[in-house]
Formats: structure tokens, sequence, C-alpha cells
DNA sequence: TCTTTATGGTGAG
DNA sequence: TCACCCTAAAGAT
């Protein structure tokens, strides 16, 4: 999502606005409000998006899964079946975003009181492992299992499906562990690993796999696919550390994928 | 043309 | 934990 928010921002701010599209019935009459007004910033909070314009309103917008950002000239429209549901048109660029189906606006003061916004966790992409330690440690998380506990965005805000397999790995931790089975420096592990992998995710395009490997193996000709993660959608597949089957898992409702052999389910002393 | 799946989230029980 | 909503693409038939 910050990636789409860079994005975003480079194409908008600190730009006047020339006009903006709702297709929603029920933000038409906010449309013209906008027109003439400067876009101030676009933050993130974790996978929620923020446009903030210069008379107090904001753009709340959640891609869910299958929202998607696009900027084109002004007013060229890309060729596709998706549904526009938001445009903001400069001088510059149209910032497009399709299929979205969560779009609000609010004026600046109510985020904080948003029934969605005020529930999350601290932003996983601007904290420090120091302060995931401290969500780890607090009664509220303790005795939860980690493959739901990182699902969940009041813990971290920011942390999607694939992440969540990905952090677990490169901590060498099992999904069904609990903060209150771990030993000290596992936690400090986990801690360092939900920073760097998401970290990483967003510097490098997706990829949470080990790097160097990754450049391996595109320049090998290997479909994108098959080089991003180390374990999540590799189900049956041989761990790219021990070579044992990627297991999948269902946690939280959602596939959870890690090595059985990498990550014990006994909390390595 | 159907069914399934997906980097997400809600509400009932 | 489950059913369900949102939309779109991929896979199965």
């Amino acid at each position: 999502m910050r990636r789409a928010a860079d994005k975003l921002s480079r194409a908008v701010t600190p730009l006047v606005v020339s006009e903006v599209f709702f297709a929603f019935d029920n933000l038409k009459p906010y449309a013209s409000t906008f027109t003439g007004r400067r876009i101030d910033a676009v933050e993130t909070r974790g996978k929620a998006l923020l446009i903030h314009f210069d008379n107090d309103l904001s753009i709340y917008t959640h891609n869910q899964l299958y929202g998607r950002w696009m900027i084109r000239p002004p007013y060229r429209y890309p060729v596709t079946n998706r549904q526009l549901r938001l445009a903001i048109h400069n001088e510059r660029q149209s910032a497009l975003l399709y299929s979205a189906s969560e779009i609000e606006v609010l004026p600046r003061q109510q985020l904080d009181v948003h029934p969605f916004l005020a529930t999350l966790g601290p932003d996983v992409l601007t904290i420090k492992p120091r302060r995931v330690l401290e969500q780890l440690a607090a009664s509220t998380h303790q005795r939860r299992r980690l493959g739901s506990l990182f699902l969940d965005q009041r813990f971290l805000a920011g942390i999607g499906n694939y992440l969540r397999s990905e952090i677990l790995f490169v901590a060498g931790l099992h999904p069904r562990l609990r903060p209150v089975d771990c030993r000290e420096d596992a936690l400090e592990r986990l801690a360092r690993a939900a920073v760097a992998v998401s970290r990483q995710s967003y510097r490098h395009n997706g990829v949470t796999n080990d790097l160097e490997m990754a450049r391996q193996l595109s320049a090998q000709g290997q479909p994108r696919s098959q080089y991003l993660h180390w374990v999540f959608a590799r189900g049956d597949r041989p761990c790219r550390v021990c070579g044992v089957s990627i297991v999948q898992d269902v946690a939280a409702g959602r596939r959870i994928y890690f090595c059985p052999t990498c990550q014990p389910e006994r909390c390595r002393p």
C-alpha cells in the first residue's frame, strides 16, 4: 500500500486539483468541494490510504483485495474492464482508483474516531523492533497464536497474508506458537523480522525472499512468482533452506505456509 | 460458462 | 471460527 501511496503522492502533491470524480452516489455531492483545492499529503495507516486536502477534508480509501491505483496523463483512461471508482485530476496527471469499494470523505478531525482507523495498531513500516516487542508483551496479545496475531491489524497495521508467513519463516517460529511460549531471544528475532521483512518488501516490490537468491532466480529466467517468497504460496515445494516440503495450513481463516523444520513447534532454545 | 481463489475486513454465534 | 461481502482473474468443465 505504501508503494501505491508514494506513486500517488508524487502525482498529486502539492498540486491544485482541477476535478475529483466519485463513482458512488453518496459521495458525488462532495466532488465540487475539492475543485481548486490543493492536496497537502498522502498518508498510509497500514493498508488504509488517506488523501488530505487543504480544506480540512480527507478522502479515505481501502483497496481490500481489489483496488488498484493508476496514474495517467490527464483524462487518459486505460483500457480495462475494471470499474473506475475515484479519479483525481490535475493539470499534469490523473490519479485513477479502480475496483475499490471502500471510499469515504471525512473531516480531518474525525479520522481518529473512525470505526476502522481508530482500531489500528502501530504501522509496521514506521516503527522500530522495540515497539513490536512492546506489542508482543501486551497482555491482550501474549496468549494468542502468532499466526492469528500477525494478521490482526490492531496488533500491527500493514501486515498482509503473505508478510505473515514470510515474517514467521524469517524468525524461525511456528505459527501455532504464542508469545508466552517464546524465549526473549526468539521474541527479539521476531520483532526484527517483522520490521525488516516488511521494509524489504516495501523497498523491493514485494520480494521477501533473500534478495541475492531472488536476483539469481530471476536471471535464470524464472517467473516472478517463483522467486518472490521464502514460503508463501509454496505449499509442497522444497524449503529453500532445508529442502523439506513447505506445509500449508489455515490460521485466522486464511491460508498460511511454513517450513516444519525451520519453524519447529517448540520454541528453539 | 462454471467455480475457485485472492496481498481484506465485518458481524454473528 | 464461520459465513459473507466486495471485485477480478485464473482455473476447471
